[in-house]
DNA sequence: GTGGTCTAGACCACA
DNA sequence: GTGGTCTAGACCACC
């Protein structure tokens, strides 16, 4: 895996659960792959995924049936808030920080439209 | 000062001064405030200061002359450059992250048109 | 140690690491003493190492998996090429040298040529 | 003047001038640039000309006439003592260094005549 | 145990 | 006054 050597990794791996439970790849009410399973994967030390589920626990996103495994919340309005949360929350620091930077945002849209203050293009 | 806890310090104090680089509060070729006056004006230590002028050297946006002081590059271009560069890389990772969520295109330009003009998003 | 009182004791470290990579005493892939015992073994503080170590990653030598410890460089091409590097500038920076006291290539080769079994140089 | 700044200054202008001495650009018993002349030529403080001054009348390079100015030695093999000193003291430690590298002195040679162990040349 | 960050404080060379 | 180096020591997150 490509973990980006900054951020803990624990926090990294609850955020590729999460898109995964949000794109659908986890089925709501589905069950999860299990610890050992996910830290072969994944190449990390199965505490890392224990400590990120234990996470998603919490925040109600999977829970835990004793002796059976972990499953995806079966709350789908949850799976659909937390979405919309994540991209609202996206948004609003992406325009807070093209503000900072002193770019209008007008010059935003452009930048997202994929051209340059200039007129050339963005890769 | 303000500084988020959960990135370190000297990351913070390179982002304030590239900012105030790109705004022109520091003019190209500017002489910075000295390492003790920063430290003493962000409440942080020294060592602090230095480390983070230390990488903005690094990335050759500022110089040393010894025993003189530090100073904005001359090289107007490269500041430029610099905010282009950083406005090109938060829209490409906003667009990736929005990518990632499931949200197309599309969906994405609603969410920045839906800006509200205190800053938040209309669902 | 003996170190040199003139020139920063980290940039005696990075050249003391380099050279212990070029001649492959740290093989490539391979792991580095730890920080502190690092700064045992040289009789420093942690934080000179750490410094040391920061600019070699910067250079690419090593890198860093966190929580795990430091890493020469799996990219043996680069260190061969830091060899070459390394003995390229050491000899254009002698040659010019010699040129700047006013000695001809000729004369310099006779200093090269002139040097005795126990290093020393023959007038 | 491009001065290296991780040197002081003063040793670079001691560097220069000493050079300038064996090149014979100050003849021997000639009289040198004034202080202030000097510090105008390499754009420096006039304290910094005469600690670099001070010492090489310390190593008895050059002597003070009280009212007159500072005048080159008039002793022509102490000159010459001094370029060879000088050369031989680079070839030492360059053939030192590069023996440190791992390289022998039969590379090392071919290195001075600008060929690489890989039969590419040198620029 | 690993590296990373930060502080307080000292000392230095230089201009 | 400027920046640079170094130390001692503390605390942290992570694995």
């Amino acid at each position: 895996m490509n973990f980006d050597n900054n951020t803990p990794i624990y926090l990294q791996i609850i955020r590729i659960i999460k898109l995964d439970i949000i794109k659908g790849e986890y089925k709501p009410g589905g069950k999860l792959l299990s610890v050992r399973t996910l830290a072969l994967k994944y190449k990390v030390n199965p505490n890392t995924i224990a400590k990120a589920l234990n996470i998603l626990e919490n925040e109600e996103l999977i829970y835990t049936e004793r002796t059976n495994g972990k499953f995806v919340t079966k709350d789908e309005k949850k799976i659909k808030n937390l979405k919309i949360e994540m991209a609202i929350n996206l948004t609003n620091s992406y325009l807070k920080d093209m503000e900072n930077l002193g770019i209008s945002f007008k010059e935003t849209k452009k930048y997202i439209e994929g051209r340059y203050d200039d007129g050339t293009i963005r890769m």
